[in-house]
DNA sequence: CGTGTAAGGAATTCTGACACG
DNA sequence: CGTGTAAGGAATTCTGACACG
């Protein structure tokens, strides 16, 4: 829960790019696909979490699997919304339980 | 014990700059006197780990308290003594219930 | 679709030095 | 002693495009 160093965006791409074994020009893709969200400094430059290059890795799997990422993504939705949905029920059950 | 995220030196010395909020001088500066130790990229761009910067964070408070490089080092090289001699009398101990 | 690459430019970092104190 | 700064250069990163398939 507590955002650890886990979660902080302080990894350049050259770095991302040694961590995962992905080239540089693939992560830029997979930011172009919606996968994977960098931060960016002043000047513009990419930066990543320690969470981001598991990611990464994860998605390099999943390529490797002949998955596309346009279904990469939809997966991620899929766990989103679930989660939304398991929210709302939640907020729901809580609000029955008020009245 | 596991070398985790926290020993990984990814950081460049623009980022340990914003988390600590010190100059690149200062860092370099304390890379100079023996204080901190980033390892390098090929290119030759420091690279720092968060374990780094929570050392730097830690000399920067030494500093404030108006306390001198040589003395912050020498801080440092007393405990690593300390565990030196702790490591000795462990393996001495062992090496007598051996016999 | 996913990735490599050459191109030109901008941001980042490096070292050694001078300055102040 | 500790830090700021201007200087010149090198390493790193950025974007948009062309290529292949």
């Amino acid at each position: 829960m507590t955002a650890t160093y886990k979660d902080k965006k302080v990894i350049s791409i050259g770095i991302a790019s040694e961590l995962t074994g992905l080239s540089e020009r693939q992560i830029r893709y997979y930011e172009e696909r919606k996968l994977i969200f960098p931060e960016r400094s002043k000047g513009g430059t990419r930066k990543y979490s320690f969470a981001d290059v598991e990611r990464l890795v994860d998605i390099a799997n999943k390529m490797e699997d002949g998955m596309q990422t346009f279904e990469i993504r939809k997966e991620e939705m899929k766990k989103t919304d679930l989660r939304d949905k398991m929210l709302r029920g939640q907020l729901n059950a809580a609000f029955k339980m008020r009245k």
